[in-house]
RNA sequence: GGGCGCGUAGCUCAGUUGGUUCAGAGCACCUGGUUUACACCCAGGGGGUCAGGGGUUCGAAUCCCUUCGCGCCCACCA
C-alpha cells in the first residue's frame, strides 16, 4: 500500500478484502497445543434463518471476546454451527410445499425429508456467510450442523445411555398439542397469553329429576368429552346432588356427580365439568375418580367421531355452533366476557390443545441437582448478570420431566424399535442390528428379522441435540476421552439471550454434569433483547426490525458493531436506533483521519524533538496505560460497553484532541523522526485496543502503516501490556487541560485572536507549573513569566483537589493580569 | 396468584462496602468557529428535588418502610 490513502474507509469493499485475507491464511483455525485454550461454542442459529439484530448483538459480543483472547495469547477457538430446529424448519418446509401445491400428508417420510434436506442445502449456509460479513472470527473448519452424522450419533448414544440408566421412559401423559404443527411441545415452548374469551354457563339436567346444575366453562365444545361433573364436598348449595348423575347435553351421556376439594366454590357456579382427556386438572380428577377418558379431537384440531354431528369441524367453529345449539335448546343460561390465559405455540402461534398421548420423557430431578449446585452453591458457573440466578433456581427446583418426543419427521429419530404390537414391546438401541439382537434375547425368539422391527415414528425435541452441543462439537459423547474434548472442554464463555436460559443453557449445564461431571462453560453472558427506539420487541410482524445486512451495507460492519456495543450492559435490553451506527461510523472515520494526518507529514531526520512534544508523548503513554488498565478491568467484568467507551474516549479525546494537537507541526513543516516513530508506536497500540471492537478498519490501518506478513497481522498481534502509571503526571496534565480551557475562554472573552501573542504571569504558588511548554504551545503563549509574591503558606497536607483548584485560580489570576 | 428487576440530564445508561474522583458519561441540544486530518469536525455552554412520601444516620441516588409507574419470569382456577 502506498502513501496515498483515500479520504474515507471504504468499508464495503475493504472489509470483505480483510476477511478473505484472514480466511486465506486460516488464522481462525485452532488445534490443541501447549497454550491455554479459550473456547466459545456459538449458540447455533436456525439453519434456515437469516441474520437479525439479536444475532448481530450476541455474535459481536462473542467475536470481541474471542479476538481479545486470541490477542492475549490464548488458543482461541470459536466453534460455529447451525441448528436443524425441527419444528420451525419443518413448518417452513411444509409451508413451502403447500405453496407448491404439495400436501405433507401425501408424502412419505423419505420424500419429505428429501425436500427438507434440499431446503437446508439451499439456505443452510446463508446465515454463516452473514456472520462472516459481521466479522465473526469463527473456526469455520469446525462448522457443525446438529443433524450431521456425528452429531446424530451423539444424540442417539445419549438417548440409549439415559434409557439404560432408567432416566428415559415412555408415558401416557397429558401433553401440549400443537394442532398446526401436529406435534407435542414441551412446557417451555408454550406461551401463555391473556386473551378475551367468554365464560359460558350451561345447564346439565340431573337424571331422574327436574333439577339442573349449571356449570361454567370457557370451552363449551369440550363438553362432548365430559365424563363427570364435580362439586366441592362441603358446598351446601349442591349437597342434595351428591351421588346423583347428570345428563351431558347434546351427547346425552349419563355421567356421575363427583365431589372433590379441588373445586373452587367461589369461581363461576362452583360446579365444574370434568373432561379428563382435554384438561390437565381434569385428567388428575379423572384418574383419581376412575373416570372414562374421551378424546374428541383429531390431531389437526378438528373433532373426531366422538364429536357426533360436529365431526370434521374445527374446534373454534364448534365452540360457536355448540353455543348456538345450547341456546336453542334452552340450556345456555348466559355467556359473559372473560379474559383468560390461553397457551399458544411458541413457533406456530396456534392455540395449544391439551391432549393425552403416549410420549417419551426424560426424568429431570437427578439431572437438575448438580446443575443447580453449580450455579448457586459452588459457583462453578457464573450467570451474568447475577439476577438470573433467582430465575434459574426457581425453574430448577420446580423442574418437571422433559417431554422429548415430537411427532415430526425433521430431526433425530427415536432409537426405539418395536418387535411386537404392544406399546411396550420395544427395545432401545443405537442401531437396528443391535436392536434386533436385544429383541431376540428379550423375547427368546431368534427368528426375528430386521424387517420385523418397527422404529418409533417420532423424532426428538431439537433441544435434545442442542443440550449436548458443547460436548458433541468436540466429539465428546461418542469418544469421551479424545484429545480435543479433553483440551477444549469445559469452554469458557457462553453468550446467549435469556429467553433460552431454560430451553438451552440449563439443559447444557445438566448434560455437562451428567456426561462429563464438569460444567460445559464457566460464564454465561446473557444479553438483552434488541428492542426498537420505542422499546418494542423487534419482530417481523411489526416490521420494526432493521435489515441487519442493510445496516452493514450502509455503515460498515465496524460501525454497526460499535453501534450495538455502545449501550449494551449484560442482561439489559438494547434500545436500538440507527443513529448508534452513525456514531460508530463517525468514530471509524475519526480513527481513519487521525492516521491520514500522521502519515501526511514530511519526516525530517535532522530536526530536534520539541520539548512540548516530548512531554505530551510521555503523558499519552501513561494515559494509554491507564485507559488500558480500565478497559481490562471492564473486560474482566464483562462490561463490554464500558470497555469500548474507555477506548473511544482515549482515542478521540486524548489521542486526537490533545496529543495530535500538541505534536502537530506548523503547516508545511516536517515532523522530527523521533516523534513520528513514537507516534506510530502509540497509534499501533490504539489499534490493538480497538481491534476486538472494530476488526476491519484497525487491520486496514495496521497494514497501511507498514508492510506486514500474514504472521504479523493485527488479528494475531499481542494485546498491549499495562506499563507503570505515573498518577501525578496524569493529574498534572489534567491541570494543563483545565488551564488551556481557561486560556481559550480568556481569549474569547477578551476577543483576543489566536495569532496575538499572550504572556502568562504565574505566581510562586504555582511555580511548579507542569508541562509549561505544552501550555505554551496549546495556549499560543508568547511566554510564561514567574513572579514571586512572598512566602507561600504551606500548612500541612492539602488535599490534592483543593491544591489543584488553587493552582488554577492563581493561574487564572495570572491571565487577568496580562 | 407467587417471584425477580427497574425508575438518575431531552434520549440511552454508569454510579462498587452510605462520606471531597457524587451528582457523571455518550448521544442530542444551544453558542461560536472551517483555505492547512476529519462538519462523519473543533472550542465552549446549558440542563437533573436521583419517581413521590416517610424513616435510620453526623451524613442517603446508595440502607429500611410505603405509594405510584414500568418490565420480565414462574403458576392448573374451569
Amino acid at each position: 500500500m502506498g502513501r496515498e490513502i483515500p479520504s474515507k474507509f471504504e468499508s464495503t469493499e475493504r472489509e470483505q478484502i480483510w476477511y478473505d485475507y484472514w480466511m486465506m491464511h486460516c488464522y481462525f483455525r485452532s488445534v490443541p497445543d501447549q497454550r491455554t485454550p479459550y473456547t466459545i461454542v456459538i449458540p447455533p442459529p436456525n439453519v434456515t434463518g437469516v441474520l437479525h439484530m439479536g444475532h448481530m448483538l450476541n455474535n459481536t459480543l462473542q467475536d470481541i471476546l474471542i479476538r481479545k483472547a486470541r490477542m492475549q495469547g490464548y488458543n482461541a477457538c470459536w466453534v460455529p454451527g447451525t441448528d436443524h430446529a425441527s419444528i420451525a424448519t419443518e413448518a417452513k418446509v411444509v409451508a413451502k410445499l403447500k405453496a407448491e401445491g404439495i400436501d405433507k400428508k401425501d408424502l412419505s417420510r423419505e420424500e419429505f425429508l428429501k425436500h427438507a434436506w434440499d431446503w437446508t442445502h439451499q439456505y443452510g449456509g446463508v446465515i454463516l456467510e452473514q456472520l462472516k460479513r459481521l466479522g465473526c472470527s469463527c473456526d469455520w473448519e469446525r462448522t457443525k450442523f446438529t443433524l450431521d452424522e456425528d452429531m446424530s450419533a451423539a444424540v442417539i448414544k445419549t438417548f440409549v445411555d439415559l434409557h439404560e440408566q432408567g432416566l428415559i421412559y415412555k408415558g401416557y401423559r397429558m401433553v401440549n398439542w400443537d394442532p398446526e404443527a401436529q406435534t407435542t411441545l414441551s412446557d417451555e415452548e408454550v406461551i401463555y397469553e391473556e386473551k378475551p374469551g367468554q365464560l359460558y354457563h350451561i345447564k346439565y339436567p340431573v337424571v331422574d329429576s327436574e333439577d339442573v346444575v349449571v356449570i361454567a366453562t370457557t370451552r363449551p365444545e369440550t363438553l362432548l368429552g365430559d365424563t363427570a361433573v364435580c362439586i366441592h364436598p362441603e358446598d351446601e348449595r349442591y349437597t342434595h346432588l351428591q351421588g346423583k348423575e347428570v345428563m351431558v347435553p347434546i351427547v346425552n351421556r349419563k355421567v356421575p356427580i363427583i365431589t372433590d376439594t379441588y373445586v373452587e366454590r367461589e369461581f363461576g357456579t362452583g360446579c365444574l365439568k370434568v373432561t379428563p382427556a382435554h384438561d390437565p386438572n381434569d385428567k388428575l380428577l379423572g384418574e383419581k375418580h376412575q373416570l372414562e377418558f374421551i378424546d374428541i379431537f383429531n390431531p389437526d384440531g378438528t373433532l373426531n367421531a366422538q364429536g357426533l354431528h360436529y365431526e370434521g369441524q374445527d374446534r373454534f367453529e364448534v365452540r360457536k355452533t355448540i353455543a348456538k345449539e345450547l341456546e336453542e335448546s334452552g340450556l345456555l343460561v348466559k355467556k359473559e366476557n372473560y379474559n383468560h390465559k390461553v397457551g399458544t405455540s411458541e413457533r406456530t402461534k396456534a392455540v395449544i390443545e391439551p391432549r393425552i398421548s403416549e410420549q417419551w420423557f426424560l426424568k429431570m430431578e437427578t439431572l437438575a441437582q448438580p446443575a443447580l449446585k453449580a450455579v448457586l452453591a459452588s459457583e462453578e458457573i457464573e450467570l451474568l448478570p447475577a439476577k438470573f440466578k433467582n430465575t434459574y433456581r426457581h425453574w430448577m427446583e420446580n423442574i418437571r420431566d422433559w417431554n422429548i418426543s415430537r411427532q415430526l419427521w425433521w430431526g433425530h429419530r427415536i432409537p426405539a424399535y418395536y418387535y411386537g404390537p404392544g406399546v411396550d414391546d420395544y427395545v432401545v438401541a443405537q442401531t437396528p442390528e443391535q436392536a434386533l439382537e436385544k429383541a431376540q434375547q428379550l423375547t427368546g425368539n431368534h427368528a426375528l428379522k430386521l424387517t420385523d422391527l418397527q422404529q418409533d415414528k417420532d423424532v426428538l425435541d431439537t433441544w435434545f441435540s442442542s443440550w449436548l452441543w458443547p460436548i458433541s462439537v468436540f466429539d465428546g459423547v461418542v469418544r469421551p476421552d479424545n484429545e480435543e474434548i479433553n483440551y477444549y472442554y469445559p469452554t469458557q464463555d457462553l453468550v446467549t439471550g435469556p429467553d433460552i436460559l431454560f430451553f438451552w443453557v440449563a439443559r447444557m449445564i445438566m448434560s455437562g454434569y451428567a456426561l462429563r461431571e464438569t460444567p460445559p462453560f464457566k460464564k454465561v453472558y446473557l444479553t438483552g433483547l434488541v428492542r426498537d427506539k420505542q422499546g418494542r420487541k423487534m419482530s417481523k410482524q411489526l416490521g420494526n426490525s432493521p435489515d441487519a445486512l442493510g445496516l452493514i451495507d450502509t455503515y460498515g460492519a465496524d460501525a454497526v458493531r460499535v453501534g450495538l456495543m455502545l449501550s449494551t450492559a449484560a442482561g439489559n435490553d438494547l434500545l436500538f436506533d440507527e443513529s448508534l451506527c452513525q456514531q460508530g461510523k463517525n468514530f471509524t472515520n475519526k480513527i481513519w483521519n487521525a492516521y491520514r494526518l500522521i502519515q501526511g507529514w514530511e519526516i525530517d531526520a535532522q530536526s530536534p524533538q520539541p520539548e512540548a512534544t516530548r512531554l505530551a508523548l510521555t503523558w499519552y503513554s501513561h494515559a494509554f496505560s491507564q485507559a488500558l488498565e480500565t478497559a481490562n478491568d471492564h473486560f474482566s467484568k464483562y462490561r463490554i460497553s464500558d470497555a469500548l467507551m474507555t477506548a473511544y474516549r482515549l482515542v478521540w479525546d486524548d489521542f486526537c484532541s490533545w496529543l495530535l494537537e500538541i505534536v502537530k507541526p506548523p503547516y508545511g513543516q516536517a515532523i522530527d523522526a523521533q516523534t513520528y516513530a513514537s507516534l506510530i508506536g502509540l497509534f499501533e497500540n490504539n489499534l490493538k485496543l480497538l481491534h476486538p471492537f472494530m476488526p476491519f478498519v484497525t487491520e486496514e490501518l495496521w497494514q497501511a502503516i507498514a508492510k506486514r506478513s500474514p504472521e504479523e497481522a493485527l488479528l494475531i498481534s499481542h494485546w498491549p501490556e499495562v506499563q507503570a502509571i505515573d498518577q501525578a503526571l496524569l493529574d498534572n496534565f489534567s491541570l494543563v487541560q483545565q488551564l488551556v480551557g481557561q486560556l481559550r475562554n480568556f481569549r474569547k472573552e477578551n476577543q483576543i485572536g489566536f495569532k496575538d501573542p499572550l504572556t502568562l504571569t504565574v505566581t510562586n504558588s504555582a511555580d511548579a507549573l507542569p508541562f509549561a511548554p505544552v501550555i505554551k504551545t496549546l495556549g499560543f503563549l508568547a511566554d510564561i513569566q514567574y513572579q514571586s509574591v512572598g512566602k507561600d503558606a504551606q500548612g500541612g497536607r492539602r488535599k490534592k483537589a483543593a491544591d489543584a483548584e488553587e493552582k488554577i485560580a492563581l493561574l487564572k489570576q495570572g491571565l487577568e493580569q496580562l
